[in-house]
DNA sequence: TGTACATCAGTGAACGCGCGTTCACTGATGTAC
DNA sequence: TGTACATCAGTGAACGCGCGTTCACTGATGTAC
């Protein structure tokens, strides 16, 4: 970025949007505020006012900025062939991870503007791989899914337990509640998809007769 | 209660503890504040302080209460025998629903006093259950379950995934990510984990050799 | 049963703080002629 | 190429607000004698 006159910043809006997402890393949603970010921006308290015209409108472009930039990522993540979702799904916990300011803005209805076409299309653009990775290895398969069915399972179920179990990864993670194992998130989710799938294998048979198969891991 | 001196109150902890719910549930956590409580519980700005000593004080005993309720209200969830954890899971996606003040500071460090010792003792108490459902689940099935392994299933993988997709439906739920299908929470989670099971059982069969047995539900 | 006193729950006035919002303004930029 | 002017991004002083915290206090309760 070339210097600008010191009157003019020049990307103001960017400028804001990062100083929100500084403010947010070090001291929580709960301490965001417009004087804060003016500040770290290094601009007049009243100059977010003009690109956002109140906080609730900065939190809400932040959401859409956070919305937008996981689409690409989840978008990007590679289809793993035994498990659909669980490339999407790694991806989705990084996310969190990596984009920590972003995501807790993302799921925070009170703190944003909820109803913003520009934030609820940018979400559904973003959560779209999830479902889209089920279908693509429903035709993949060699089944023709009809819309939401495949071999009878209720795949738009199946996609939002899978997002719920994500979800629920990155939350639990970002707010202390899994015990720091020392190992990666990508490892962190394998583990826990691997185990379930096992756990699901073992255990969906019948009552009173035992499995033969071992548990797929083995 | 019994009509009390209009001085002494007789059991303002309670009363505060209850004006904290009801702000939090009109305005949420971040309309909370020690001043507002006290206007809804009819007693002095300044009275909190005395029972809790800041406003951190008063959300972490709001939060130990929230997960004692869990604890109990998990305990006494019942274990379904096809699925350990299902009955477990329903319950807590129920509490997060109906006591959602409580559920939202309970997952909040940032404005708690997230190292409180009676806070990390109800949580673990809270959440013991779902581990518990697993073992209880092993043993009953004959298999004496070595600390951890069931059939090589690593069991606290599944109780965190467990934990994590029920954790992440009462959060989707509560910022509104979930179109309401007008199905009961119950129906809701029932759905979700049976979708699941038949997603696992159709797809995990090794690639190339199609599965003989129809999807569970069919 | 009655009196004195210690304890402690709750009061209310005062303080300083950071916030969001408003508004007349100023300085830089781009465009018309 | 030069001048005038419109536009608009950003300024900074002022305001009112609700907040948390402090502190000397007051009123009720329980206990010792």
């Amino acid at each position: 970025m070339t210097e600008r006159s010191a009157y003019h910043h020049g990307n103001l809006r960017r400028a804001l949007l990062d100083a929100t997402a500084a403010v947010i890393a070090e001291r929580g949603v709960a301490g965001f505020g417009l004087r804060e970010v003016a500040r770290r921006a290094g601009v007049s308290h009243a100059a977010p006012a003009h690109h956002f015209g109140d906080a609730t409108g900065l939190l809400t472009a932040f959401a859409v900025e956070g919305f937008t930039l996981l689409g690409t990522t989840l978008a990007a993540a590679p289809i793993e062939p035994h498990d659909p979702v669980l490339g999407v799904g790694i991806a989705y916990v990084r996310f969190a991870v990596d984009h920590r300011p972003h995501f807790e803005v993302m799921f925070r209805p009170d703190v944003v503007r909820a109803e913003d076409p520009a934030l609820l299309a940018a979400r559904a653009t973003a959560i779209r791989p999830l479902t889209a990775g089920l279908r693509a290895a429903a035709v993949a398969s060699g089944t023709p899914a009809s819309p939401g069915d495949l071999e009878g399972v209720d795949l738009d179920a199946v996609a939002l337990g899978a997002w719920a179990q994500v979800h629920g990864l990155a939350v639990l993670l970002l707010t202390g509640n899994i015990p720091d194992s020392g190992e990666t998130v990508e490892a962190l989710v394998r583990r826990v998809s691997t185990a379930t799938d096992a756990a699901v294998l073992a255990w969906a048979a019948p009552t009173g007769r035992r499995r033969a198969r071992p548990a797929v891991r083995s």
